[in-house]
RNA sequence: GCGCUUGUAGCUCAGCGGAUUAGAGCAUCUGACUACGGAUCAGAGGGUCGGGAGUUCGAAUCUCUCCAGGCGCGCCA
């Protein structure tokens, strides 16, 4: 529906100056055009889209809004190529126009998707029509920064949605054509680890030279005790950053030890992202180190560094701090040391560089938590203003709130602990298999454990990532097992259930290929029914979605998308016969379940949800 | 103190400057199984959109102010 309604768009804007030329002409003149305010419409009852343009020319042409939209409408039942795509127009309250496409407009879009892969969704790389046939680049790089958890560290539930909501936008991202940098920025450098090294060679010096030698739950603990002798020890303290100096000069027994840690991490984290289908590069912040001193240079050259307290500072422009004075990015220690803001730095002007010493992307995204808002702030300024950013590209940091538990709480184990991603993933499956179990017994139902396995895993791991990427990211989201897993309402299960019930369709003998294909070929679409039409009327709404998240970065508009797709297949399920249609229904019918299926499981896998033919 | 962010139905949340009645889901209540899995569907009740002011033809949406919660605030990441 997207080029219906791009085509919608134009024929309404020139409909509007040949209706007010003298509006058009000022509108140019100010650098502006007429908009006809083209959207969904908000009711069914007006039709499918809206134009609300006319009531802002009300004031300036010192006309009736209605007698404004009359006089656009008259212009556009002048336009064959609007004729032919549209129904007449109505206008209605103060001067809004509805628009309804011609129904054999939307079979036609149906017919051309049933034959599609891709569901309509336009492809950056492959730009179809003539209009884009001169010359093309290559599109650049989009660069999505997620997940990074630390070395000798768990992943835990803090990490949870960055991971989920990052491999989502990268999905989304890879379906419209972008070659998706997915980028693992792990921390694997800096203070923690002269700290966790100095300690260990007092502990447990086995662990810095043999692989293995104590396991992650235990390296954990001691980078705990390392961090409580850091805070009180002062001795402690200076062998830790020394320890630090000699790492970062290349020390061979340092590096060793170094290398062993995050070895043992990463398979660690590997063993996560396995479970939840994640692809990602890791590229720490120790990839970074190199750069660093060129990031400062690059800085002073450009006349942005200050020397302050001894340490090497950019100050920001309109952002003050307790005492009103301008806020500092410090990028070099005092001790000559960098820290996280120069990584941070240094990596964004890595990522827009050229290759080969950059990735040469045009949109960088980062999903990092909302707390990290002012952080990403300041760095994004001072790279803006050394000229790192190239004109046009996009610099984004995609926020998201915290996991609390249903106290309203940050999520805590009972313990007080943070809790741990791989038991939380665990318990999600455990209760989505008892919950299988239960009704098995309940229907009477006999099945094999490799199926109770596959789906309590598939539906306990769906339920943790739907619940999260389908509320806004920007708000806090309040962690439920019960209600993530229920069976009813938004929830991954009930979509789930839909995907099922077609699948069920299609063992009882609806051939749904074989019908598409048939329909899609002639003219063989034939809808009747109010629920048909809704059906596709939903359906067809499904490449502006994509559009829209791949502009705002906003999941859980996609989730929206499919729990409604769902509850309008529903409604259609329940009261249009589809196996036992009349013949000559029983095709377009089946093909609307083949394109609704096919709908869910694109869409579900751009959550990063496989989808099931029972359960 | 400053900054960012949130406040919408009992609960969890959508809501993209536009249409009498601000939407879902859960929960509550009432209906529907000789059609493809009832894990469904149809319907009902439930709201001063945190308070106040402003801009506009029109504000949950934009601006200001106040209140309440969350998060952050110079050498950790």
């Amino acid at each position: 529906m997207l080029t219906v309604l791009q085509a919608l768009e134009s024929q309404l804007h020139a409909a509007m100056e040949r209706a007010f030329p003298e509006a058009a002409a000022e509108a140019a003149a100010a650098g502006r055009r007429l908009d006809p305010q083209l959207g969904p419409a908000t009711k069914p009852e007006f039709g499918d889209v809206q134009a609300n343009g006319a009531l802002p020319l009300a004031k300036p042409l010192q006309q009736k809004p209605r007698a404004i939209a009359d006089a656009i409408v008259a212009q556009l039942q002048q336009d064959p190529a609007f004729t032919a795509l549209c129904l007449e127009p109505e206008i209605a309250g103060p001067g809004f126009i509805n628009l309804t496409i011609r129904p054999e407009r939307l079979t036609a879009e149906i017919a051309a998707r049933l034959g599609d892969p891709r569901l309509g969704v336009p492809s950056v790389a492959d730009p179809s029509g003539a209009a884009a046939a001169s010359a093309q680049e290559p599109p650049a790089p989009v660069i999505v920064d997620f997940s990074s958890p630390n070395i000798a560290k768990e992943m835990h539930v803090g990490h949870l949605r960055s991971t989920i909501i990052g491999d989502s936008l990268a999905r989304v991202l890879e379906l419209r054509g972008h070659p998706v940098l997915r980028l693992n920025h792990v921390g694997d450098w800096g203070t923690q680890f002269g700290m966790l090294i100095t300690h260990l060679k007092q502990v447990a010096p086995e662990a810095l030279t043999t692989a293995d030698a104590v396991d992650l739950g235990d390296l954990v603990a001691f980078y705990r005790q390392a961090k409580a002798r850091f805070d009180e020890d002062e001795a402690f303290q200076t062998t830790s950053r020394e320890e630090v100096v000699k790492l970062q000069s290349g020390d061979p027994v340092s590096l060793r030890a170094w290398g062993l840690l995050c070895d043992q991490s990463r398979r660690e984290f590997q063993a996560i992202y396995d479970r939840l289908d994640i692809r990602l590069s890791e590229r720490g912040e120790s990839f970074y180190n190199p750069f660093l001193p060129a990031v400062v240079a690059d800085l002073e050259s450009a006349g942005l560094l200050v020397t302050d307290d001894g340490a090497g500072c950019v100050f920001l422009e309109g952002v003050s701090g307790k005492d009103g004075k301008p806020l500092p990015v410090i990028v070099q220690k005092r001790d000559g040391g960098f820290n996280y803001a120069t990584t941070d730095l240094a990596a964004i002007r890595y990522r827009f560089g050229q290759s080969p010493a950059g990735d040469g992307a045009r949109r960088v995204i980062y999903v990092t938590d909302a707390g990290q808002a002012a952080h990403f702030a300041g760095v994004f300024q001072v790279a803006r203003r050394a000229g790192w950013i190239p004109d046009g590209a996009r610099l984004e940091h995609v926020p998201f709130g915290l996991v609390q538990g249903e106290d309203g709480k940050k999520l805590k184990t009972r313990a007080g602990d943070t809790v741990r991603l791989r038991d939380l993933l665990d318990e999600a499956v455990e209760r989505a298999e008892a919950d299988l179990r239960r009704r098995l017994e309940e229907e009477g139902r006999n099945e094999d454990e490799a199926f109770i396995q596959h789906v309590a895993t598939t539906v306990g791991l769906a339920a943790v990532k739907y619940a999260d990427l389908s509320t806004n990211r920007i708000t806090n989201y309040q962690f439920s097992f019960d209600r993530m897993l229920a069976l009813t309402g938004n929830t991954a299960p009930y979509l789930l259930y839909a995907v099922v019930r077609i699948a069920g369709i299609a063992r009882k003998g609806g051939e749904l290929d074989a019908a598409a294909s048939a329909a899609s070929s002639a003219d063989g679409l034939q809808f009747s029914e109010p629920q048909e039409w809704t059906l596709v009327r939903e359906l067809l709404k499904f490449d502006a979605v994509i559009a829209e998240v791949e502009e705002e970065l906003l999941p859980n508009r996609l989730c929206s998308y499919l729990f409604e797709l769902s509850q309008v297949f529903n409604r259609f399920y329940d009261q249009v016969p589809v196996l036992k249609a009349p013949p000559e229904l029983r095709a377009s019918r089946l093909a609307l379940c083949r394109l609704t299926a096919d709908t869910l499981r694109l869409g579900l896998g751009l959550l990063g949800i496989p989808t099931l033919e029972r359960m």
